[in-house]
DNA sequence: GCTAAATTTGCAACAGAGTTGCAAGAATTT
DNA sequence: AAATTCTTGCAACTCTGTTGCAAATTTAGC
């Protein structure tokens, strides 16, 4: 299987074992184009991982850049994957994310660039996250 | 106390009724100019209420439209207060946060526009929350 | 390929956030 | 002031996330 070795790559180069947990956990994410809460991977994963160790391999991906958080209302934490060319800058910048009102699907969209915010004096802005609601392409079919 | 009375007419006009832990919690909020959440109030009310109270108090607020929630990349729910205009239909709006990263003051930037969001074919917006990270006013002199 | 060192996992136990049912207590209505 | 309605507090529980530690796995050296 070529993935797995894309993912394997992807574990060593940023200096990470490669285990059965971090290899499916990835796996789940490439295969998903939308974002995963850890519930998400606790019953897709299959293969009973304990969620201690779900837990801190999100938290391993994140530390490495691999994933990245995305804040939503209903306080849910998501994980989605960084894109290749999303290295340690990119989280000081702008970031966009779709939710959508009838899947609860939640993708990024990085295309989208987000347009500069004018803030009160006195304010200075390091990054902002924006968290768009609405309906997703499948949904409005 | 003048302030009293006009919490004591908030409420009423949401057809809710007037007790002590609602005034203690509203009178907190029009205390404070920046966001509150839980841990805050259970905090600061003094008069402990218990943690059950606060939680179905803010909810009855939230779901009121008194005061609103705040989504942040920590996953903290905070809760601020609605403007006077601010009714129903402010929901659906645009709306923008700024956590400062240094006091983790959360203040709601009523007065600050958003700009339009391009996405891609086929997404349809209903309403975006923004949260801008960076420094406050107080935090930068 | 095998051993030692380093890393990761799973378990147990815990802390915190939030929810629900229900009886007792307040506020509102008449 | 009594009856009704609404709200509170308690207890118990679920869900999410964390920490310490021993066992298991992975990696690196030989």
């Amino acid at each position: 299987m070529r993935q797995t070795q894309q993912i394997q790559q992807l574990l060593k180069r940023n200096q990470l074992s490669v285990t059965d947990s971090r290899l499916r956990i990835l796996e789940l994410f490439f295969q998903q184009d939308g974002a995963l809460a850890h519930a998400d991977i606790e019953k897709k994963s299959g293969a009973g991982f304990d969620r201690v160790t779900i837990y801190r391999t999100l938290q391993t991906f994140v530390d490495k850049g691999i994933i990245h958080t995305i804040p939503t209302a209903d306080n849910a934490v998501r994980y989605a994957l960084c894109k290749d060319d999303c290295t340690q800058g990119h989280h000081q910048d702008h970031h966009v994310h779709f939710v959508c009102e009838r899947c609860s699907t939640t993708i990024c969209l990085e295309d989208v660039e987000v347009p500069a915010i004018r803030l009160p004096e006195g304010y200075t802005a390091s990054h902002a996250e924006v968290v768009v609601n609405g309906v997703c392409r499948n949904c409005s079919q």
